[in-house]
RNA sequence: GUGGUUGUAGCUCAGUUGGUUAGAGCGCUGGAUUGUGGUUCCAGAGGUCGCCGGUUCGAACCCGGUCUUCCACCCCA
């Protein structure tokens, strides 16, 4: 059998792994600064508690678990010849990977809602997985670092989550825009426009702006049937690029969206004051596709990176009353911890010091004396110093070779001559400088 | 899910219109050098050419299928 691993999946080296905590650490820092609390979920759901959650053709992208024992027995003939995979999914499998983060904890929010303080802060970073075919920043399996708080309205949160990706992103040096709307002015615009009814269609086409352009846009939307004065109104708005100003006089009929544009421009406010180095920029034309959003939406991007968006999130002011709990609003921002590390990589933005310890390797020259360098190792390890001992009484070569590959710094020589003494020959594997030194001298030389 | 693309040694890649035994660099193992590495020199190991099938006297090369990679959609972190 070929090794071989599962398709949009990867393996991490040790160097990785290290980055990857590096990230973490800095964006737990963040969340925990401003009042986040951890929490974990399980890695699968009950299939109905993820299904329908995600817009349109979301559930196609969720990884199912098929049923333990003989599943066949629930189908009826007549359900196998349908041949409705969406209809057979749920007699086939009764469990599916998570699909993000959020909805998980909204199910988590109702089902311990009774030990929750309100407004409840939590933070989360685990895996989720998604069926889709792999690209570059794209992968079936990838890690998603969430903040969240439930059962507030106040539009403070958003401010708050703005300055956590601001504070989280300027620590790891990456440069980024936040881009922020509001999903009540998007219906505002829609309802001014008197397609609210197609309001799916028309967020669907407005969401691709900045990948085709104006013009196909708006060709997408008469290819959908939206009302055409409609589609040549909002083609003018979209040539001229609408401010906030501006809206407030077009959604002047528009209670949704003049309550959307009072939001917009509190978050704005107050969230532009004291950035420390991202770009709050407001988008008119930014959607997201996650059918939850109801209030404020984000999405944040990289600057000078070819990468889709690195997070988003946005308010959700009725997300648990699918699962039994109402008005009870939430907002939450997600960072992509894999897209970052690419950013990252890609402008050489990782500090290089997080990799190695100071430590020290002793040389192995056969059973007598391993067991006095093993000595050793056991008081440079009482004392919280990175030691070993090489395993093997092999050629020298080989064991200065190992040491050189690990990037071990030291390696200490004891051998016939030096058993039993207090000071040892230790060797810096950087300049070949070597010198006889006593316990004191090392804990000194390596701490 | 749709369309395209990729796969040759551990790694990066050559390989002529289909023609004997498929190559290089790096890495690896051993030696020069039995207790002092990185340099150098010498020798060696390592490949069902992604997998399955087909065409052919003959396939790494042509054809079909499949898996994988990357790309464009869809969608998204």
């Amino acid at each position: 059998m070929k090794p071989s691993l599962a398709k949009g999946t990867r393996d991490f080296s040790a160097e990785v792994v290290q980055n990857r905590q590096y990230i973490m650490n800095v964006l737990k820092e963040q969340f925990e600064l401003r009042g986040y609390d951890p929490i974990e979920t399980p890695s699968f759901e009950n299939i109905e508690t993820l299904t329908g959650k995600y817009g349109g053709e979301g559930d196609r992208l969720i990884f199912k678990i098929l049923r333990s024992g003989d599943f066949t027995s629930k189908i009826s003939e007549e359900l196998w010849q349908e041949k409705q995979p969406s209809k057979l999914a749920t007699k086939i499998a009764d469990k599916a990977l998570r699909y993000d983060l959020t909805v998980p904890f909204a199910r988590y929010v109702v089902q311990h809602r009774n030990e929750i303080a309100f407004p409840f802060k939590r933070y989360q970073m685990q895996p989720v997985w998604r069926a889709d075919r792999p690209q570059k920043g794209r992968f079936r399996e990838f890690y998603q670092c969430d903040a969240d708080v439930v059962g507030s309205d106040s539009l403070w949160q958003e401010v708050e989550l703005i300055h956590i990706y601001d504070a989280s992103f300027s620590k790891l040096g990456l440069s980024t825009t936040i881009k922020i709307n509001n999903r009540k002015v998007l219906m505002g615009i829609a309802e001014v426009l008197r397609i609210s009814d197609q309001f799916i269609a028309f967020t669907v086409a407005v969401d691709k702006l900045d990948k085709v352009g104006p013009d196909r846009v708006c060709q997408e939307m008469l290819d959908q049937g939206l009302d055409e004065t409609a589609v040549a109104t909002f083609e003018l708005w979209l040539k001229e690029g609408l401010s906030v100003a501006r809206l407030q006089e077009l959604l002047q009929s528009s209670e949704e969206g003049k309550v959307g544009l009072q939001e917009l421009s509190f978050v704005l406010e107050n969230a532009s004051k004291g950035l420390q180095g991202c770009e709050l920029e407001f988008d008119f034309t930014l959607v997201r596709g996650l059918n939850y959003y109801t209030g404020t939406i984000f999405e944040v991007v990289a600057n000078g990176v070819t990468m889709g968006s690195i997070g988003g999130g946005g308010r959700y002011a009725d997300l648990t009353s699918i699962f039994g709990m109402k008005d009870t609003s939430g907002v939450g921002i997600s960072f992509g911890l894999d897209r970052i590390y690419l950013c990252l990589e890609e402008l050489n933005l990782f500090p290089s010091v997080v990799a190695h310890m100071p430590s020290i390797i002793f040389a192995n020259f056969g059973a007598a004396e391993g067991t006095a360098a093993y000595h050793w190792v056991q008081m440079l390890v009482a004392h919280g110093v990175r030691a070993e001992l090489y395993p093997d009484a092999t050629k020298l070569k080989k064991q200065f070779d190992f040491a050189n590959k690990k990037g071990i710094p030291f390696m200490a020589m004891v051998g016939t001559n030096e058993m039993g003494l207090d000071a040892i020959p230790v060797k810096n594997l950087a300049s070949g400088e070597q010198k006889q030194l006593t316990l004191q001298q090392i804990l000194a030389l390596l701490k």
